[in-house]
DNA sequence: CTGGGTTCCGTAAACGTACCCGCAAATCGA
DNA sequence: TCGATTTGCGGGTACGTTTACGGAACCCAG
């Protein structure tokens, strides 16, 4: 249509819009697209267009017109047109350690899963570095150097990935953390199962169960890791505000080295004969419950540990274990994903941190999760990289 | 191009196709598409597609080639593409109760939450009946006859639906149902937070926390409503199979009534001297609190309660409650649409129920929920048609 | 009055898929 | 051997949006 005629007024009355407007919209049904206000309006697709996005090279007036009408006709964009004309094909990285009790395959399954109704629009590429904090540095420069518009890490050690972090940000690389947190850091965001709140929730629960006075010991992987501090810190912070009947023993890092923590279990009930609960906050758990189970057949301990996987189900079952939390790790990952895409996809900024509640599995609701464990430790399912 | 010439090889060589494969599928990095296909075997996107979508008439070799290209150049459909060729509008009606604790909005707002990434393809229609198994038959009715390709409901009363379902079966109309269940029926899936587990959980929980023997109360809704049956039977389960030290006192329908729930507290601790913990499996627990910090001022009884609003806080922080069972309705909504949502648009059946891992929310973690709880109960806050 | 510049807007071509139409070869029946 | 039917395939169109390009109307200086 070409331009309106000098003489022809410009701004109809509303009601005549509106009622154009209604008349028009009833298509059969379908949802009003771009083409149907600027069809109720007698102007072009390209116009309504400028006008919704904001464009320049638009009439001011003309612009008011359209976004009202838009408005009364219940507009919304069509995202798969959308996606569809984005030649964009966004990579992100997924640099995640190997398994730990096959935790970080279960992040990674949930990433995939959260990815998969964008299938055509992103590109995963996984990385896997051998431990938490090992040879994640290496990994990270590989994501800056493939061009990768997005990153997801799970920083051990997050001292060492600061100036990682940062150089991505300069780059305007978006990096999520998951699992565990790099805080002081520009890091987009960082999804966990609240780690300070999950201390906490270990610490009521022991209170609710040790009816003696006594003392609690910690197994914990490394204090380093932001995750496995918090941790520590809501148990304590719990077990101060309980103001109980249980004291802390001690807090024993194991660096994920199972013999080691096998001894350190023997050490800690040797040395105090007082303890009455066991707060086991790392995934290499189950050395520390066969040392107990030699050591106390009587089961006088009360132990809860952290993540689940096939090893344990037994001692659930059995009661040897009270309870353990799960952490949620294909919700992680999804979360994770959905929040790193919607920052790049649509600039929509997630909260500083996205803290999931852990799940407490005891015996009563194991079998919820029975469907999720992996087949046990087996070195050759190693995560596919796609 | 035209159909190959009759002298012409039908079957290049494996190798060949390979080669041809990697050469042209390397397309500036965009995802491989059906045209992609298409060009790397010298044929038309038709055939490609009926290849791909198992259509009829295309020779098997031609097929089996596709089918082998299409695996080797790793294509993957463009959802995007597909969601816009098809132009239906899918119509979902989510008949709900109105509030409980504001309960069935957060259900909403998980449906709405999970129906925005489709916005364009599916159109929901909420309707909202009086209360749990009130008014759900004529909602059923209006939804049935506004031509809705699915349902989601909470039958309060299975029973009084079964023929509805069944009519709806019959003009294949999958129907899901969410937070209750109607079993026996032809129901696509029922989305819960697993009642029975939820009820053990409660019973695994004051296992713990009663110190003393004693007896325990249970007030429930409405025992016909599944969900609430399958609590009571999940809690008298987990009591037994702990053999501990509680024993069942009896079980107390208040049927969402507020002030009658008062009053059956007042006799139930009249009655039973030996009361040392109460479950409450319904929302409507806040009455049943003030009676008990009336009766109970010293707080030997323990309780957990179901659901979480705002009237239940502080409770919760001064120990009042031991804890309460969260049963995520935001999430509960998401996965309810989102199986619908699958079978109806690619027809993948979900599983026979979907079941919830009940959150437990005591005093330590109860701040990782503060910012789902809506306001207070407020008459204009009503669900939006949209 | 002309020329160039600016402002505003229309048009058309993609994006990848699904579906339909129609053509050619092959097959078949007589 | 010749029409008729089937089989196998190519080509085209549409879905709603984005984007690039181009063109009409206007303004102003020369």
């Amino acid at each position: 249509m070409a331009r309106r005629p000098k003489g022809v007024p410009e701004l109809p009355s509303q009601r005549a819009d509106e009622a154009l407007a209604i008349e028009r919209s009833s298509r059969d049904g379908r949802p009003v697209g771009i083409k149907d206000i600027a069809r109720a309006l007698g102007i072009s697709i390209g116009t309504v267009d400028r006008a919704i996005h904001g464009r320049g090279g638009i009439n001011a007036i003309t612009k008011e017109r359209v976004l009202k009408m838009s408005q009364t006709l219940g507009y919304r964009p069509n995202l798969a047109a959308r996606y569809l004309k984005a030649p964009r094909q966004i990579r992100v990285s997924v640099n995640l350690p190997a398994r730990i009790g096959s935790f970080f395959d279960a992040v990674r399954a949930g990433i995939r899963d959260a990815s998969s109704p964008f299938q055509a629009g992103v590109n995963l590429e996984f990385r896997t570095h051998p431990a938490l904090g090992e040879g994640d540095e290496d990994l990270f420069r590989e994501a800056l150097e493939d061009n990768s518009k997005g990153i997801i890490i799970a920083p051990g050690h997050p001292a060492q990935l600061k100036v990682w972090i940062r150089r991505a940000a300069q780059k305007r690389v978006p990096v999520v953390c998951v699992s565990t947190d790099a805080p002081g850091t520009e890091r987009l965001t960082a999804v966990s199962a609240a780690p300070f709140v999950s201390g906490a929730m270990v610490a009521e629960l022991l209170h609710l169960a040790v009816r003696e006075r006594g003392t609690v010991g910690v197994f914990t992987g490394d204090l380093s890791t932001i995750d496995h501090s918090e941790k520590v810190r809501g148990f304590k912070q719990g077990l101060s505000s309980l103001n109980g009947s249980l004291e802390l023993s001690g807090v024993i890092e194991t660096h994920d080295d199972e013999s080691a923590a096998y001894n350190q279990t023997r050490k800690l009930l040797a040395r105090d004969r007082s303890l009455k609960a066991l707060y086991v906050s790392t995934a290499n758990s189950v050395t520390v419950i066969q040392a107990l189970e030699e050591l106390d057949p009587e089961r006088r301990i009360a132990v809860v540990t952290t993540d689940l996987f096939a090893q344990l189900v037994p001692f659930l079952k059995s009661g040897r274990i009270l309870a353990t939390i799960y952490q949620r790790p294909e919700a992680q990952g999804r979360m994770a994903f959905e929040a790193l895409y919607n920052f790049l996809a649509e600039g929509k900024c997630p909260p500083h941190r996205i803290r999931l509640n852990p799940h407490i599995v005891m015996r009563s609701n194991l079998e919820l999760f029975l469907g999720r464990i992996r087949p046990p430790a087996d070195q050759n399912n190693h995560a596919r990289v796609s």
